[in-house]
DNA sequence: CTAGGGTTAG
């Protein structure tokens, strides 16, 4: 059976022509032809924008000629100054003309090299360095390290990166505060700020990791605060903050940014406001992007005049906008539908010299998307690349999202072919947008075979991907082709999300076969997704729809289990059942009470 | 030689 739905799939993806016009070619053209190191060298400098890259390259070049050869220190300190201006290209460019002149490297050149390396997200070249560490009869030390774990984290490999550090402690190595700073930054970045907690705890616990010889400098504990409030751990921001006090440490900008961030995500205007006044008062002077911070939190809670007022104060304390500013301004005119007004500020600008960017026009053009006005986004789309303005694949997403949703699809295809002519590579995002205005506007067959031409070409799809085609399958009735897709995500490696299971849930529902949709539900619970209230919302209208009133009762306590309060569209349902029901007042008896307090 | 902050679509 399952083969039969396979082929009936693939015929479709061969039909099409469209998997030549879909598929980008991959950015294997980066990838050079071994020129001679002189040629290398030469190109190398011509494409240098850097002010003191020639220079840094022309005494490099000396130094290389030079009999006898001055001594690896001299090399290492320029190495390290180009390193300092993170242009990590010209350390490794620079490394391979000192190898090919026979200049030995010592452990310190290898750990600039390794560290670029990894700060170019190579940590496997890395990682090879450390073996040509140990090749060369050199140690790695703390810096060897430091820079791996850093590498690791830029990669994403977060247990790869906490295991090298606990591997090193084991071996026997003293971490320096820098290589705290690393592990705490990294995990906070990768949205493990609570994890960065309890290690900063630990540390300092004496019976805990005794190890640390050092105590959390105003680096470690402005990180975590700022990592701890962005995911919304406010009183831990808090306490740590009361903590560096105590210690001695002065909170910096930094530290009240993070604080004053995480207050206006969560809209506790007031105690953002407190500790602003208290920054100033301690003689810290919020900048830029402090102003731009607290705006576009205002912003985005619809109150774009505050914001505007605060630019107003900026400007008075004599803090220059940036072009965050106002496109963080535009974005909020945008948001509120004042797109006219975003129209002025925009144009308000460009009269006023003030440069503009690409944002800008994305911004704007989002704004004319968001209010079906695609003839004026088409307008600013063509005007940005007449001033020479390069639409990046945040225009092509914003104009295509606009495009599907008024149902343009013709146009949509032509922008999508587009996109190479200006070589902007579509992305993920891009191929949702596409697969879900294809199924959105009944091109279905054209949707499938995109999707086949995808998979085919082993471009990596996310769950994303896979819930918006399962989505469209069965909103076009193909509930069979969906189950089959389902089936298929765990071989994958996919991990359904709770919209996966809802999608599935609401087209098995369509079809009212309850108890499958009901099975569907325990295989969520089952899993460890948790169900939410559209999983409810949607089950509910399915019993309802076959009156029965027990399984919605069952729902219900689910839900008081689950702390979900009902929402007007299930109260509704449930006042609706209860009418019809002659044994109204025995399930009457039965329905959980809610806590109106979450 | 190795650690710290802000914006754009869904």
């Amino acid at each position: 059976m399952a083969s039969a739905v396979t082929t009936g799939f693939s015929r479709t993806a061969q039909r099409g022509k469209l998997s030549s016009m879909f598929i980008h070619p991959s950015k294997s053209k980066h990838i050079t032809q071994d020129p001679t190191p002189l040629e290398n060298f030469k190109t190398h400098c011509e494409s240098c924008t850097r002010i003191n890259a020639n220079d840094e390259l022309t005494s490099f070049y000396y130094m290389l000629q030079r009999q006898p050869p001055p001594p690896i220190s001299s090399f290492n300190q320029l190495l390290a100054a180009v390193a300092k201006t993170k242009n990590y290209q010209d350390v490794i460019f620079m490394y391979q003309r000192m190898v090919e002149v026979d200049i030995s490297p010592n452990i310190i050149t290898l750990n600039v090299l390794l560290n670029s390396y990894c700060s170019l997200k190579r940590v496997a070249l890395g990682f090879s360095v450390l073996g040509g560490i140990f090749k060369s009869g050199y140690s790695p030390d703390i810096f060897s390290f430091t820079s791996l774990i850093n590498g690791l984290f830029i990669e994403d490999k977060i247990s790869d990166a906490v295991g090298l550090f606990n591997k090193i402690i084991q071996m026997g190595f003293q971490p320096s505060i820098r290589t705290w700073g690393t592990l705490i930054k990294g995990l906070c970045k990768s949205g493990n700020a609570v994890v960065a907690l309890r290690l900063h705890e630990e540390a300092g616990n004496k019976n805990g990791r005794s190890y640390l010889r050092f105590k959390p400098n105003l680096i470690c504990y402005s990180t975590l605060i700022h990592g701890l409030c962005k995911e919304g751990f406010i009183d831990k921001g808090k306490q740590l903050f009361l903590e560096m006090k105590v210690s001695g440490i002065k909170p910096n900008l930094i530290a009240y940014g993070g604080l004053i961030h995480g207050l206006c995500e969560v809209g506790n205007w007031e105690e953002a406001r407190q500790f602003f006044i208290e920054m100033v008062d301690q003689g810290i002077r919020p900048n830029t992007i402090v102003f731009n911070v607290l705006m576009h939190a205002l912003c985005k809670d619809g109150k774009t005049n505050e914001a505007s007022g605060l630019l107003n104060l900026m400007i008075l304390r004599g803090e220059e906008p940036d072009s965050f500013t106002y496109s963080i301004l535009m974005n909020g005119l945008c948001l509120e539908n004042r797109i006219d007004d975003a129209r002025e500020l925009f144009d308000f600008m460009g009269a006023k010299g003030h440069k503009r960017n690409v944002v800008y026009y994305n911004r704007l053009i989002n704004g004319y998307c968001k209010c079906h006005k695609l003839e004026e986004a088409m307008i600013l789309f063509k005007q940005m690349i007449h001033e020479d303005y390069k639409p990046t694949i945040i225009t092509f997403n914003t104009m295509l999202i606009g495009l599907f949703q008024v149902g343009k699809v013709e146009v949509a295809r032509g922008l999508f072919a587009k996109m190479k002519v200006y070589e902007v590579t579509p992305d993920s995002t891009t191929y949702n947008i596409l697969l879900d205005g294809f199924f959105k506007n009944n091109c279905l067959a054209e949707a499938i075979d995109l999707f086949y031409t995808l998979e085919r070409c082993g471009f990596v799809l996310d769950i994303e991907t896979y819930s918006c085609v399962l989505d469209g399958l069965c909103k076009a009735g193909k509930l069979d082709f969906a189950t089959e897709l389902f089936e298929r995500l765990s071989c994958k490696g996919l991990v359904p999300t709770a919209v996966t299971y809802n999608i599935m849930i609401h087209g098995i529902c369509k079809t009212g076969k309850m108890e499958e949709a009901y099975n569907m539900f325990l295989e969520m619970e089952k899993k460890g997704c948790a169900p939410d209230l559209v999983t409810f919302d949607t089950l509910m209208k399915g019993f309802c729809n076959c009156n029965d009133s027990p399984k919605m009762v069952g729902l219900l306590h689910k839900m008081a289990e689950r702390n979900i309060l009902p929402d007007a569209s299930i109260v509704s349902l449930i006042i609706d059942i209860l009418s019809k029901d002659t044994n109204c007042s025995e399930y009457l008896s039965e329905i959980p009470k809610f806590s109106t307090k979450g």
